[in-house]
DNA sequence: TGTCCTGCCTACCATGTGGTAGGCCAAGGT
DNA sequence: ACCTTGGCCTACCACATGGTAGGCAGGACA
């Protein structure tokens, strides 16, 4: 196992840090100290920060794409396939929970950041419209519009994931127990809302 | 009508700039810019950036919650009630887009700003709870653990409502039709995913 | 008329920011 | 032994930021 190089560990506590605290919260200098690397060093890596943010969505779109590709192609048909989804998400975040934190930052910095990320995610959100629809044709699922339906999904799988404030006002702390019965209501939810029953 | 104050004015610039923009991405000078002010008279008014934060996280958290209150108020019984805050946020949205934009953007700084928009959201909090496991006790409702429920539905409502980006990736465009089928997709998605079938 | 207070201003400052210019040094090829 | 190159550095800069100090006009009020 060879360790990461530079670029790697800079975009590492990128990720960390644009994910958590959050881009213009992040400066360059900080995120050398923690490296232990000085300003121009990350500069040398990255022509400019706006560079380095570039890099580091396209590094962690590849790797929600493969994460997710890898759960799909393991998995069986119909609701099989959306649990997949969601277990492999919630394994994603176990694993690195500032990933979908900057999900969901680079939403929010909108354009240019949020094109590329979109760009890079295309064929799954595609892949995934098509899949609700065929079961929905199919009578496996409650018919809806199969974009509002995926971003319904998207907002409460991320949400229960990623807002840490509101659960901790709701008397719940952010461990990873926590995580797992998130999850396991997440999936009851889904399962009650979409599932047609036999 | 009286037209309103220097203070509200700078607090409803605030609210849409920190709501849409962010916090830290929101300068003092830009703020003063749209209001044809200088940045001091923003600073008389409140005696720093963190203050007018403060000012507008206690002045979002009432409005919010007399809107709520309200349709509370109106509404009737079991699955009305759930409706109606439903549309209650819904119609706020259309009205004030950045309110709840910086609810998500108070959630993401974390402490000491979410504390406070906590502290003051808490009794509706406790209320929702509390009529989420009576209805649950009495049959109406499937089983859940009313906590993690209540932070579903809320990154649902609020997720599909400010995930402008998320949205255009998914070929809609945000405009207030799109606003109302939206909520109609939600209050379906809800319905079918709480309601115990008669 | 003189004084105080409110609301806003100009001038200025310390700090932190992203970014440029250029140098140092060890490894490696010739 | 010499040169090149990669990787990191120090030194510096222009600029934006939040915030301080203090002044100026005008209305209220005695």
């Amino acid at each position: 196992m060879a360790e990461p190089g530079t670029a790697d560990r800079i975009l590492d506590a990128a990720l960390v840090s644009f994910g958590t605290r959050g881009y213009e919260a992040t400066s360059l200098d900080a995120l050398a100290e923690g490296l232990g690397l000085r300003k121009q060093s990350i500069l040398y890596w990255f022509s400019s920060k706006e560079v380095l943010l570039q890099a580091l969505i396209d590094r962690s779109a590849a790797e929600l794409a493969t994460a997710l590709q890898h759960a799909l192609d393991g998995a069986g048909d119909g609701w099989d396939r959306v649990e997949a989804v969601v277990r492999s998400v919630f394994r994603l975040a176990a694993r690195r929970p500032e990933l979908l934190g900057l999900v969901r930052e680079v939403g929010r910095l909108g354009p240019p950041a949020a094109t590329r990320l979109t760009l890079a995610l295309d064929p799954l959100v595609a892949r995934a419209c098509a899949f609700l629809e065929a079961e929905m044709d199919a009578g496996h699922m409650r018919r809806h519009e199969p974009r509002l339906l995926l971003l319904a999904i998207y907002s409460t799988v991320v949400g229960m994931i990623t807002e840490v404030e509101v659960l901790r006002a709701l008397g719940e702390e952010p461990t990873a127990r926590s995580l797992v019965r998130r999850r396991q209501e997440i999936l009851r939810l889904l399962r009650s809302a979409l599932l047609v029953e036999p």
